[in-house]
DNA sequence: GACAAACGCGAGTGGTCGCTCGCATTCTGG
DNA sequence: CCAGAATGCGAGCGACCACTCGCGTTTGTC
């Protein structure tokens, strides 16, 4: 078991001569074991996806992939590697592509606007990787991805605290802006179950539903704030 | 095998002389069995919710129960039929002691007033069984609690629904009524969740945020009602 | 072309889990 | 009190799963 190290380095202090490399052990990797590796992940997300973390079993991921069980241990030391290496290529990604939604808002923008933005960025994301939701909702996720999840749960959490901590002006408690943070996490998560159980129109009348109902819910604790009647219904 | 008809009645049409009792084979079953009955579902209600469903290995279940693995196969069929059971008894024990809070409610009742009974009822439920938390959302559960799962859903939607048709008037389009439904729905498994993960104080504290959050997504649709401005905030 | 390393395979291994079977013990009706 | 049913046991069976191993194939390098 000379390989693998790239996904999962073990413990080093062996014989190294030339770590004049980039990162760790180089592990020589050809194009095409970059193309089986891309192609793992895909058959992994989808197999995620549909059956859970648990009940996806290797074989079936390498059967999906058009690959023997051995190759796929050829490039993943377990199966916990791979949804962690697929965890941290979506994490990567997100936080690449909507890095954004997580940076400070303008304190002067209202709550509405700052709601569907970071509304849309998210709910965009999940669609388009539904895979995303099954790693970080399942109850059955291996640790590092928990990890994962309670990072971006934290990360997610704070931010909505800034936000709010701007909204409400001196009403200061900490502990309530907490509650209401996590009660808006979680109004968020049950409405992208919904977005993702429906398709089309119908998924875009969830979205505003979310808004709706988001909005409404922190824009009585904007009373200091110049309100902004208009609202736009479902 | 030619137990466990009680639980788990094969299709009848054999030699049946006395069917005179109360109903289908009366398996006849002393004291001893029931009680070895209800333990094992209290130890199967303990490891199901520190574990999961799939997780819960049988011979845990009767490792916590304190009987042997064959014993606890003299009372279930299978491990399917252990969780069927328990959420049957669940599911019985919620219509029979919380089933006023699906009883229709008097369209003259303000909405505070019929969010906050309900949400108060089915949380004291959750709280006191947390294993139907547990059966309910995992993923994994096996297919006869699933579709019991769906049908209390379905129920939960009904009423809801009715409740929100009596307090939009004319707003007819019954697929808005039914996104909104679903919303509210959402949002109280989100509460719920949040609920169920603090204890005390924190714990009421989330409630008042639960009920505050549906209240205030549903008041602005009782337009054409007598408005409660009396809102008692955090 | 030759050598080594990366790649690829699939039968096989160890372990776990759901579930069974044969047998011992306890209860109940007559 | 005794026949038979209900209860209780725990080693063990078959299936499945994560993972390995030996060997054959492809690819990069000199």
């Amino acid at each position: 078991m000379p390989d693998n190290q790239e996904l999962a380095p073990d413990a080093p202090g062996s014989d190294r001569q030339e770590q004049a490399q980039e990162k760790e052990q180089p592990r020589r990797r050809q194009a095409r074991g970059e193309r089986r590796i891309a192609q793992l992940l895909e058959a992994a997300a989808h197999v995620f996806c549909t059956t859970g973390y648990t009940a996806a079993s290797t074989n079936a991921i390498a059967r999906e992939a058009g690959v023997s069980p051995g190759t796929l241990y050829q490039f993943f030391p377990n199966k916990e590697a791979i949804a962690i290496e697929l965890g941290d290529r979506l994490m990567h990604e997100m936080r690449e592509t909507y890095g954004e939604a997580l940076a400070p808002v303008d304190p002067a923008t209202p709550v509405e606007e700052a709601v569907g933005a970071a509304v849309d960025r998210f709910i965009a994301f999940n669609c388009d990787h539904p895979v995303f939701f099954a790693l970080m909702h399942g109850p059955d996720i291996p640790g590092r991805i928990s990890e994962e999840h309670d990072a971006l749960h934290a990360t997610l959490l704070a931010r909505i605290t800034d936000l709010l901590s701007s909204l409400l002006p001196a009403t200061a408690d900490p502990a309530d802006l907490t509650r209401t943070a996590r009660m808006c996490l979680g109004m968020y998560k049950a409405g992208l179950e919904l977005v993702l159980g429906h398709e089309g129109a119908e998924r875009e009348a969830y979205v505003r539903e979310l808004k709706n109902a988001l909005v409404r819910y922190l824009e009585p604790l904007a009373g200091a704030r110049l309100g902004t009647p208009a609202r736009a219904g479902a």
